[in-house]
DNA sequence: ACCATAATTCGATACTTGACGAAATATAAA
DNA sequence: TTTATATTTCGTCAAGTATCGAATTATGGT
């Protein structure tokens, strides 16, 4: 029950549900999501955070950026039918559907380059 | 969106996900699932508006007593695959398990006599 | 070794939520 | 019509949470 419950108050957040779509089809770095989201770098990080300590996403840092990614398949059928449920759910929902084209001109840049222009503002 | 955050937010609680399991087989009314959850009347009353909110549940008054069921089957298969998230994590869990006991011996008595029990405390 | 920087942690604040008891509502029984 | 009672609504309090900016950590480049 624990677990379950850990898993339902993660995806009870719009946020923390846009960032499993973000991360649906590719890891992502965390200036990547806070471009998407468009909330303060300590914001995404906690969403980040309680989506891991609920196991629906893993992490690994690449020099100075840390990637996420669902944790989805492999040893944890949980999250798998979480996150199955949320994509069945909003396939067609207009936030998701604007997040995705937004993601979409994000990957077309470096991160490097991106958290450049992050820094200026 | 919307609707599904709202369903999300529902089933983000734990007392609430035992009422859903509690009224997977019958619909119940009021005082029976708190006889089950041990909680005041006025929260399994909140907690039921959420899940009602949510439309994860039915509800028809019978007299005195108003008895609810869940709403999936029909015209809402938004709340049936949430509800079979819900049932096939959770078929394991000994906190349900214990109030699917409790609930079998609750269903012996009349609510009527229940609710007289409860009324003494 | 030092600086720049991606990300996290921490502290403060506003908001939301879960719990209860008391009061209100609605129905049935006397 | 009065009374008893099943449920809901309301007010309040405590606990939890989302957000931010500032400080901290960790890594790579100079």
């Amino acid at each position: 029950m624990r677990e379950f419950m850990e898993i339902a108050k993660a995806l009870a957040e719009e946020n923390r549900v846009r960032i499993l779509w973000l991360l649906k089809e590719q890891e992502l770095c965390v200036c990547q999501i806070l471009e998407v989201l468009n909330l303060a770098p300590s914001t995404v990080s906690k969403h980040l955070a309680v989506l891991y300590q609920a196991r629906l996403i893993d992490s690994s840092k690449k020099g100075r950026w840390v990637y996420y990614r669902l944790s989805c398949g492999g040893t944890r059928p949980e999250a798998c039918t979480a996150c199955d449920w949320v994509f069945n759910s909003l396939a067609k929902d207009p936030q998701i559907q604007t997040d995705q084209k937004r993601l979409k001109s994000i990957l077309k840049m470096d991160p490097e380059e991106l958290c450049r222009i992050q820094a200026e503002r």
